[in-house]
DNA sequence: ATAAATCCGAGTAAAATACTAAGAATTCGG
DNA sequence: CCGAATTCTTAGTATTTTACTCGGATTTAT
């Protein structure tokens, strides 16, 4: 798993849209604004968080994104893998490198390095997929409040 | 954290040298030939390794490299941060970005998605930091005797 | 001496990243 | 119906990272 700018910004932006898509779709005017990412950047960000069918658009004036499911139904892996492709699945060397004859795993070490890498993604898919995007919107919204001191 | 090839060559060139560098020190070439890596490009990985003080190097003929310490005491987080880098520490930009008066984190949704990267980045050290070199070596060895069934 | 090694520094082609730019297509409000 | 606000689509580009290679200097066992 790779963390670029994409993966970070994509999610803040699409935490933007569950945070304020409730009544009017949200535009990338409105995104780029509030999270200091430009709207030519975004522009190339939503429409991965579209195809993997997390948000829905209008076009035209007054349009803009909403989530198409609740922001509870929706975790970060899957905002992440939208963004950023597959994790890091490693595939093992050993198999592909040699198209003769030799079957399996001749290099035991490669095998044993394999494990390791299946452990890490594995850490990492679980942490992902457990963090929900709902989560997030509870938090900042607790974040905001205090700030203000309601 | 990204896992590149430095990391997963380098791995297997440190495990290499854990299994067979018991009596003699194992040079690259040796390393080059059972894990079909160039000499020329371990030759930028050992001194990585080397560095974080994983390895030891004797020079000149019948030279090569050894592990400072027993394998069981070297993590596969270890190995990866000596080659890597460190893992995928992500800053709070609502900090860095914002060198005047405005103190703390004025953008809620930052530091919110900040959490995230802090959950990714604690689990993969978990997971790299529990697996040691010493079990791999094992394994490695089980794998080997299965395969020439002994 | 000679051969086998590690060291050292530089260089380089290809890919990925982080953007920007321009214009076409769509839709709402007046 | 017109015009402004939008999304959509495609392309381009500068920078950085990756994955290497190469040449030669230095060290050391035999």
């Amino acid at each position: 798993m790779k963390l670029s700018t994409k993966g970070r910004y994509g999610l803040r932006a699409l935490l933007d849209v569950a945070l304020y898509a409730e009544e009017e779709p949200v535009s990338l005017r409105n995104i780029s604004e509030r999270q200091g990412i430009s709207e030519a950047y975004l522009e190339q960000l939503m429409p991965k968080l579209k195809k993997a069918g997390l948000i829905e658009s209008t076009r035209g004036a007054a349009g803009g994104y909403r989530l198409t499911r609740p922001a509870s139904e929706i975790s970060v892996g899957d905002v992440l893998r939208a963004l950023e492709g597959e994790l890091d699945a490693v595939d093992c060397p050993g198999l592909k490198e040699k198209p003769d004859g030799e079957e399996g795993c001749t290099n035991a070490d490669t095998c044993v390095t394999k494990y390791v890498w299946q452990q890490i993604n594995e850490s990492i898919t679980k942490t992902v997929d457990g963090i929900k995007l709902g989560t997030l919107v509870e938090q900042s919204r607790h974040l905001h409040d205090a700030y203000h001191e309601i």
